[in-house]
DNA sequence: ATTACTAAGTGACGAGTAT
DNA sequence: TATACTCGTCACTTAGTAA
């Protein structure tokens, strides 16, 4: 029942379609499919867990997702009708003056500090790693990460802008016991530390609200930062 | 006052501005300025012209559009701020995957008929033209065209997907009076009639609103169009 | 003709809550 | 935990109209 008559709030209602259209892409990286709750989605969007329930439940009614759900949380598949709607949105728009618009101000990111399972020390305690963030970044990293979760919808637009860039990569090598992958690194400045980076391997990457953060400092006793803290960076640094 | 602080309504609020930004884009053809007034950018957003109205104070209050009022409309020019938050909104969607979304039902577009200034005409009266007409349409057209009117932003999008898509080209040339540019034509159906262009060249591609068909037949007396008749044409043809 | 104010109707949003 | 219902409140939209 999709004809013309526009009943009264169309134009509202296409946007807000739109918009979570495009969360909804941008969360799957291209796959399609999004592993999450109504809740989780309803942050990163910036409204309630009912709205979220809510506009789930009108783009699956409208043909655009698909919703399998479990015990814990659900699974999302777009449909090719959604590619076609977002498509026909953004037709005409020429990407090109997209890209060439001159970014002003350096993206502004924050996220709330948590304790990972210390992979991320592991990582940087490996010699190949640290050895090269010290010839390419240019200092000698703490041997520990910062682990931030971004959850604002306009965070992770932001960081999408970072990861389109161009990254510092570090090789990844093989030890007798395991083979560790590239890591991608985006110089930042964390709440005025120039010496920083976020890095980025395979083992973070699908999870685009965490971030993984290396200085020459040990950062949570420099800044004094606490789990839960809001912590702040930017980029360029 | 455009701090963090999410209010209430954030998301639908962004999401509105988001589609108001892309269709002014779309309106603009790259260049970021667009005459136009409150009622005629209503009537493609599908809004009333009072909401047009305060749309258009909503973007330009954030600083992302810029209005110069006159007599008889305004020119419209989007500034940096409003292509660096399309840009942000757009960043991490693989474009790629959209353009492969398979396009599965054809477009239907939907204009009112009205009376040009025959330029059309004119055009299509050329022999190099129309001699180029029957070689690549297969057809010899009558010697006129047929003007829609489309205000609907679907169909507008509709156009800007046909538009991207290899036109068969119309090679320009030059009589001892004037010189006439390339036409792009697109093959379509116009009410089941298919020996039927969408006709396009430098003179109206200005104006995304302004379409003009030509066909084998007189279409207004072949399917008894009068002005202000609404005309439907598919494509592919 | 245009833009935009006011008033009123309606839809969207979130707190509380059921499941 | 999760999703989603009810309902009160507020924002969006539009008709009428002023300028």
């Amino acid at each position: 029942m999709n004809q013309g008559g526009h009943s009264r709030q169309s134009f509202g209602r296409k946007a807000r379609t739109l918009l979570s259209l495009l969360s909804l892409m941008k969360m799957s990286s291209g796959s399609g499919e999004i592993v999450t709750s109504t809740g989780a989605l309803a942050e990163i969007l910036g409204v309630s867990q009912q709205t979220g329930s809510i506009l789930l439940r009108e783009l699956a009614s409208a043909g655009l997702i698909m919703r399998r759900m479990s015990r814990r949380g659900e699974r999302i598949t777009l449909t090719p009708k959604a590619y076609d709607v977002v498509t026909q949105e953004l037709a005409g728009i020429p990407l090109d003056s997209l890209s060439k618009a001159s970014r002003t101000s350096p993206l502004k990111i924050t996220g709330r500090a948590f304790t990972g399972k210390g992979e991320g020390a592991y990582y940087i305690s490996q010699r190949a790693y640290s050895k090269q963030i010290e010839d390419k970044l240019g200092f000698a990293p703490y041997l520990g990460t910062l682990n931030l979760r971004v959850t604002k919808l306009d965070d992770i637009n932001k960081l999408t802008l970072i990861y389109g860039t161009t990254p510092i990569v570090l090789k990844g090598f093989s030890t007798r016991e395991r083979a560790f992958g590239d890591v991608q690194c985006y110089r930042v400045k964390v709440e005025g530390v120039s010496n920083a980076a976020l890095v980025r391997s395979n083992r973070t990457a699908y999870d685009l609200t965490v971030v993984e953060l290396i200085s020459d400092k040990y950062l949570r006793k420099a800044l004094s930062i606490k789990d839960g803290d809001g912590v702040s960076f930017s980029f360029p640094a």
